[in-house]
DNA sequence: CGTTTTTGACCCGCGC
DNA sequence: GCGCGGGTCAAAAACG
């Protein structure tokens, strides 16, 4: 069984950056925030900037909170609509917002958001890989293409969700080169992330095209 | 029986 | 240069 994907973040993901954590640009749209994503993120306070919440895309909150952002990517103030995001917050009995201690799980915040970031350091932004997380209940999620699995590996931090390696079936045919991964995020079971790399060289409508050889 | 998945081996870049 | 992490290969197994 297969559904259609369900997105609700769009990430590219930056060059990597020595003894940096891995960096993702969100894009919506013509705005765009910069934040890491998943458990590499949390591993590497150092790479925090403060950022300031609107309320909305017209009012912002004065409170200031920190997320995990490689702050040496970027340099001007970037708006993006972030869906249902941890924000590493609580709230205070005020109702003011404070940083969340790592592996402090009560009174989590997500919420829908615009988000304005300053940061200091020019923006580079190359696009190799596109990056979607979802939430599913089911592994295979539909994008429109077919694919043809070629490796799997557990990989660091997330021992109970191995990545899985995909290769567009047009490989040879076609010589697409494009390649996907997909693993289910270490912090909820529910997120699947799919990564996607380079640019399909056919339409999607090919997948439904079965070419016999005729002799 | 042709096609797809599985899975350990292999390989390669990076950091120490 | 060596070990680690992660991406790929490929032989065998599973699938339909």
């Amino acid at each position: 069984m297969t559904s259609m994907l369900n997105q609700t973040l769009r990430w590219i993901k930056q060059p990597k950056v020595n003894g940096k954590p891995d960096v993702y640009n969100m894009v919506s749209g013509s705005a765009f925030a910069f934040m890491s994503l998943g458990q590499r993120v949390q591993q590497d306070q150092d790479s925090a900037v403060i950022i300031q919440i609107p309320e909305d895309s017209s009012e912002e909150l004065t409170n200031t909170s920190a997320i995990p952002v490689d702050a040496s990517q970027v340099n001007s103030d970037s708006v993006a609509l972030l869906e249902n995001v941890d924000l590493g917050l609580r709230q205070q009995n005020d109702g003011l917002l404070e940083p969340r201690v790592e592996g402090e799980n009560e009174g989590i915040i997500r919420r829908n958001r615009q988000v304005r970031i300053h940061t200091e350091e020019p923006l580079r932004f190359p696009s190799r890989v596109v990056v979607y997380q979802t939430t599913s209940d089911i592994d295979i999620l539909d994008d429109g293409y077919k694919w043809r699995k070629y490796g799997q590996k557990v990989v660091k931090g997330n021992p109970n969700n191995p990545r899985s390696y995909y290769r567009c079936e047009h490989r040879f045919r076609e010589g697409c080169t494009v390649t996907k991964q997909v693993e289910r995020a270490s912090h909820n079971i529910r997120v699947v992330i799919t990564a996607y790399r380079g640019e399909h060289n056919h339409d999607v409508s090919l997948q439904l095209v079965k070419v016999e050889a005729i002799q």
